[in-house]
DNA sequence: ATTATATTAGAACGTTCGTTCTAATGCAAC
DNA sequence: GTTGCATTAGAACGAACGTTCTAATATAAT
């Protein structure tokens, strides 16, 4: 039988809902609604699941990934590991849904900025960017990454990559939109 | 007056689960709940949002971000837009959640396998490593992120800057976890 | 203007929800 | 063994759920 964080865990991952308590007693061997529910208010104590304004059942501590500190700090024993905050990628890295997108970098004319092919980079259209800002730029009908420079009041596109030379618009140079982030999942 | 997406993209966001047709219906101005089932009906058949078995709603390509393709390709027409496809940034980078966690990286020992000073990297706990994984290893005591390596069966760290030298463990070398993404924050 | 079609409002319905009460059971301390 | 406390089962409850029906309204086509 499962515990009812693993079993509302799950749940919640394979089904993008919270499960009712008829749903977490079947899961947990629990025969009565009742014990769930009282079992629960431990749980919203501990801030492992909450409640919100009409009482719905919602997340709390149940997002999917433990955020921990700095990689010389180690991992945490179990008894800590079950206090560390948690946190979603999703809203972690995402501010703006409707302006976010996702793409895929081909080529190294980045890899000094750590950006290198086949990374994915997480940009938001019309996000707000300046002089040196990594931009999702057209330049005369291409479509690019690159830094974003500017010299004598002109606007110009800058290769994190010596071998690379800077890109000078003739005719127009469109910043589309602004990179908020980089991912590379290997 | 917000449209019926919108309504329900919004609500999910902020509340982390599926808004009720009542408060769908005062979201978008609908004053029934039968107007918002049939409005539904045309989302569901679109993909927008589905029905699980027991009939509850849950999202469907309301994820929060759009995947598009190549940077080369550029942008799509707000028409192709629409179809693009979803993502979840949390289904995309994590395979099992109990054993993923989040740490920051400090210094430059791996730049030149794109991992910077201030990254974030994704690992999994007891994950499957072979030779030349990326993985965080205790090493006498000290915490680090490195390549592993083996040379005449023994296992050492290798970093991914020539300024760094290869760590040949005195007494230990445990292989805690697996990197499995590295993301960068602007 | 008339007709046909689609959309919306409102009420009624059966179902399921989470809460709460009582009673039974399990467990620990003494 | 006995007492006291926490946990669980089961039933009952009102509230809210989503569906479906009918009637009214809006929209479009002719």
């Amino acid at each position: 039988m499962r515990t009812v964080k693993q079993a509302i865990a799950y749940f919640y991952d394979k089904h993008k809902r919270m499960p009712t308590f008829s749903e977490i007693a079947e899961m947990t061997g629990y025969k009565s609604k009742s014990a769930v529910s009282y079992a629960l208010d431990g749980l919203i104590k501990e801030g492992f699941v909450k409640k919100d304004a009409k009482g719905n059942l919602i997340p709390g501590r149940l997002d999917p990934v433990r955020v921990l500190g700095l990689v010389e700090a180690g991992f945490p024993s179990p008894a800590e590991e079950e206090l560390s905050d948690t946190m979603s990628l999703d809203d972690y890295l995402i501010e703006n849904r409707e302006a976010t997108f996702m793409l895929k970098v081909k080529g190294d004319s980045m890899v000094e900025a750590g950006i290198h092919d086949g990374d994915m980079i997480l940009v938001e259209r019309g996000g707000k960017y300046r002089e040196g800002s990594i931009v999702v730029a057209e330049v005369d009908g291409e479509w690019t990454v690159k830094y974003l420079r500017k010299s004598k009041g002109k606007a110009f596109l800058e290769p994190a990559n010596q071998e690379y030379d800077p890109i000078y618009p003739k005719d127009s140079l469109v910043v589309a939109a602004v990179v908020k982030a980089v991912i590379r999942k290997y």
